[in-house]
DNA sequence: TTGTAGGCGTTATCAG
DNA sequence: CTGATAACGCCTACAA
């Protein structure tokens, strides 16, 4: 690799003047600045990274905190990397892949520790979680996809729940629907704190109120079979409910065969929505669900976006909320007459 | 952050002293040594990773290339760049994660040409591709998960497509069936030289005459409206077939369609496999695709793990594939009378 | 066993 | 407008 003693001796110019004219951080006569640029050129010249990061203090890395593969899909948290990887790419920066251990303070402390990046993206953020504080305490710049119970002026990309909420009840009510049940993610996920298990079921709740929808929630199966109990239950407590939102994928399987058990079927008997889940999986489904898709690789667009904005500059913090689309699927229907 | 000389200062000896100390490159009088040891505990010190990466050439950073998100599912890359890091990890590298644009040389070129990362990962290898001529001829250092129609002496991992293939033979042939047909990828991945789609094709006809089963193939479906043709189609010019393996998720879905339709039901009137799919994807099926489910995380771990084998010294090139897992579902069973 | 000196490639400062 | 020089933090000779 050529470097920039070679370009300067190439151009008969010394080292200081060649970085100058490439960076355009000083002024340099044009003659000048063509025969250094053509010796760059012709050398194939490229700056070295690790040099300009010991000297400025600047690496234009970023971190991505990623967690262990949970259950659920994974597909989001995919999408949450390869958006924030393309746009750190956009704006010059890179993305390392930081696999989250048991023990996620010393990840952090190792990983900002090495000089290596300059912030830190944070993902599957709970409503409470210590990572924020820490990066806080160590003056790290961090941007969260999620967001923590109380935010402060961290800068974050979250989904716009209570907007994703209404655009679901006002699906349903539109259809015609009087009555909506609401399945949550796990029971462990949603008392882990995760923000999304929280929110979405109070926004939800909120949205219906609004919409003067019959509402019924507290239901948290986390697999096929939960999902069919679950369904099973309802149905027995709340023989009304014509429509039902359903977080976790799995917990979906469950409820179609519940209602293939009971000789149901989707859409004629139950409108079933999912929620927070990908496109790519409401398509495996047959019928193919309805489903309010997360803006996954926006998110991590924004994340990285906002936080390569703070480190380049200040600005006020960023907080943006993206809403869920609706991508219209054949399991939303009329509810069944006689309900 | 402190540095080297703080903790030379702290601990009253010279920098030098202190590198050696810690890394053991040099005989350290054990008193001396516990007194740097202690200043740099004391003052939190953590090597800076550009300094030496600037001196010594080496970063332990790994680049893994990303290809843009297919249709597919996307959880298999997603396996692999989890099993990369995390390998990575426990080595002592770092994983960037560099999403691959349109032009996947200029990247090649970019990425390496930074100085930035010591060797580069590859995934989604094509039979024939370009980008391990351009690594090769330039130098770098990488390996692939998967391999070129022919690897040479690049270190690779890669599914075991011929075992594999075997495997899913003699479970559908245990269970009595006589023939069995092969949905292979979409064209549009098999027209591109996707090494799976090939290869896994090849064996499968291969491990089918070995062991005297009748075996159909010739169709890619590469969505669930294709496969739903597919199947109708098969069926109709083959109706002795009694068991199917499919490679792609949504022509599953339009399978199960096409069985539903035909009044019957899986696995009564037809064994299901899904091949190359997660365990995940498969629990998304009612009922329950048995899968064979290939070893990602495991891949991704190889792949980073050889790739630093080869960085850290030389040794002969490192070949290894690893066999798809049998996740039995409930989607075979014998095959119908009658058939 | 320890210290000094030089250099990795870049940028910033300060003379010229 | 341009050139020398000194960092950045580390490692590896070489010298003491």
């Amino acid at each position: 690799m050529s470097s920039l003693r070679d370009v300067a001796e190439r151009a008969q110019v010394a080292v200081s003047t060649v970085s100058a004219a490439l960076n355009g951080t000083r002024p340099v006569a044009p003659a000048t600045k063509r025969r250094i640029e053509q010796a760059a050129a012709e050398l194939g010249y490229r700056p070295n990274l690790l040099a300009r990061g010991l000297q400025s203090k600047r690496t234009r890395i970023l971190a991505l905190l990623f967690p262990a593969p949970r259950s659920g899909f994974g597909l989001t948290e995919m999408q949450f990397a390869t958006g924030a990887a393309e746009a750190a790419k956009e704006l010059g920066y890179h993305l390392l892949l930081s696999p989250e251990s048991a023990e996620p303070i010393d990840e952090l402390r190792h990983i900002t520790g090495l000089g290596l990046v300059d912030g830190v993206l944070l993902m599957e953020v709970r409503m409470d979680d210590e990572r924020t504080e820490f990066l806080s305490a160590a003056g790290v710049p961090f941007s969260m996809i999620g967001r923590t119970r109380d935010p402060g002026s961290v800068d974050y990309a979250d989904i716009d729940f209570a907007a994703t909420a209404r655009e679901a009840v006002a699906h349903v009510s539109g259809l015609g629907h009087r009555t909506l049940a609401f399945f949550n993610l796990s029971t462990d996920l949603y008392a882990d704190g995760y923000g999304p298990a929280t929110r979405m079921g109070e926004e939800f709740a909120a949205a219906a109120r609004e919409a003067g929808l019959g509402y019924v929630d507290g239901f948290r199966p986390g697999s096929a079979e939960e999902g069919r109990q679950a369904f099973d239950r309802l149905l027995e407590l709340h023989p009304e409910v014509t429509a039902l939102a359903v977080m976790d994928d799995h917990a979906a399987v469950g409820v179609l065969a519940g209602v293939a058990a009971r000789g149901w079927r989707v859409p004629e008997h139950l409108t079933l929505l999912l929620v927070l889940s990908s496109a790519q999986a409401a398509a495996m489904f047959h019928p193919r669900l309805t489903t309010l898709e997360p803006p996954s690789a926006e998110l991590g667009r924004l994340g990285a976006r906002m936080l390569i904005d703070r480190l380049d500059g200040a600005g006020p913090p960023q907080q943006r909320l993206v809403p869920c689309r609706l991508v219209p699927g054949d399991s939303s229907a009329a509810p069944r007459s006689g309900a």
